[in-house]
DNA sequence: CAGTTTCGGAACTCCTTAGTTCCGTATATG
DNA sequence: CATATACGGAACTAAGGAGTTCCGAAACTG
């Protein structure tokens, strides 16, 4: 029945302290999992490349997890790091500097393998539907809440005006970069966040850029 | 080997004329290829689906395609229809005229199939480089071809500002359609598309229209 | 009306992979 | 040291699907 929740990772354990069941093992299989399907996506990923990349044994695997679906859905759900404290976001003053402060290599790095697992799984979507919302609330939901909070700040600031439609604004670069990973091949760089912030996020919220004049 | 233009069909037959390879009929496979590969995807997909959709023999289908994947990639290049003729597409006078105007149930029906094909094909993308390129050129390059056209007659008459990233702003509403369907699994209807319009797309080109204001 | 060709369809082979079982080993407990 | 538990790994079963082969039936050819 593809059943979630069986498994919270709790790290902060040494390593390994004994044969008691040993949740930061779970969490070193799924990651492994998580790789693979970044990899080779769903359907060619067997349960044997994820206990190899585990040093596991298969046994061990269906002895935590009641499926290659059950994994898989589990995987992806602790793919969802808990959300960024408000507090510890960039605060530049400007719109577009808080954009600008959020593009780091790890964060590009992070957003590519990301969307890779996504690719993996997309053609799943579709009969999964519980896989589908996990998939979004770990995956794609909190690149869109940051972007969601940035811009109401800069709202409540007076820097924008108020939109009505943030929700499909926050949406806009997200949008985007998946469909430059999934249907172009091509990377997500520095260049190309900027020119979606330059060229279409900020003018789509009123700024004049530096970019826009003729 | 995947090798494709191997069949290219011609139509303009009257119906079942004879035992000649009848060229018509790849055309009747393929489509019915396509049809599997919106339903299930190409790891769901079974050549034993697309012969008994396309009421054949999967031995006929093998006369004529070499493999699945070659299948898949002839059935994928011939979703291509020609391009439409510039002089074809509406003409209001205004952007978002010309853009409404392309909303018509018809054209949602067939976008959101071409989305469902290619998510189904999407997990393949990163193995088949040459399936990637047809993929993009048969179902996404055309409704992004014909953004950019209208996007330059605006520029041209003046309507609005000349755009740096022309490319960019014509996959803007594409990436939001794909996003949409894809990841969030949600209907795309003639609301949403005029809220992309309005909300989106036409802010990002500088037009401040009716939805903007608070 | 023979001869030819392609057809639809069924039966078949072969391979991959999900899921299971078994076993020797390593570690913790007492 | 004896016991119990979970382990890694390998061998196994079962099912599904790609690709092949074969055959009787249709329909064009001449």
């Amino acid at each position: 029945m593809t059943q979630l929740g069986s498994s919270a990772p709790v790290a902060a354990v040494p390593a390994k302290l004994g044969r008691k069941r040993d949740h930061s093992r779970d969490a070193e299989i799924l990651e492994a999992a998580v790789d693979v399907l970044a990899e080779v996506g769903f359907d060619g990923m067997t349960v044997d490349m994820v206990a190899a990349r585990a040093k596991a044994g298969k046994a061990t695997l269906y002895r935590r997890w009641t499926s290659k679906s059950d994994l898989v859905l589990d995987a992806v759900s602790c793919m969802k790091e808990r959300d960024a404290d408000p507090a510890a976001l960039p605060d530049t003053g400007t719109l577009r500097g808080d954009l600008v402060a959020m593009i780091k290599p790890h964060s590009i790095e992070d957003s590519a393998k990301k969307t890779r697992v996504m690719a993996g799984i997309v053609s799943l979507l579709a009969k999964e539907p519980e896989l589908a919302q996990v998939a979004h609330a770990a995956i794609m939901e909190p690149r869109a809440r940051i972007n969601r909070l940035l811009l109401q700040r800069a709202v409540d600031r007076g820097e924008i005006a108020p939109v009505a439609d943030l929700d499909t604004i926050a949406l806009i670069v997200p949008s985007m970069v998946a469909y430059r990973v999934l249907m172009l091949h091509l990377p997500v760089d520095r260049e190309f966040l900027l020119s979606l912030i330059d060229g279409v996020l900020l003018p789509a919220v009123g700024v004049r850029g530096a970019a826009g004049s003729g």
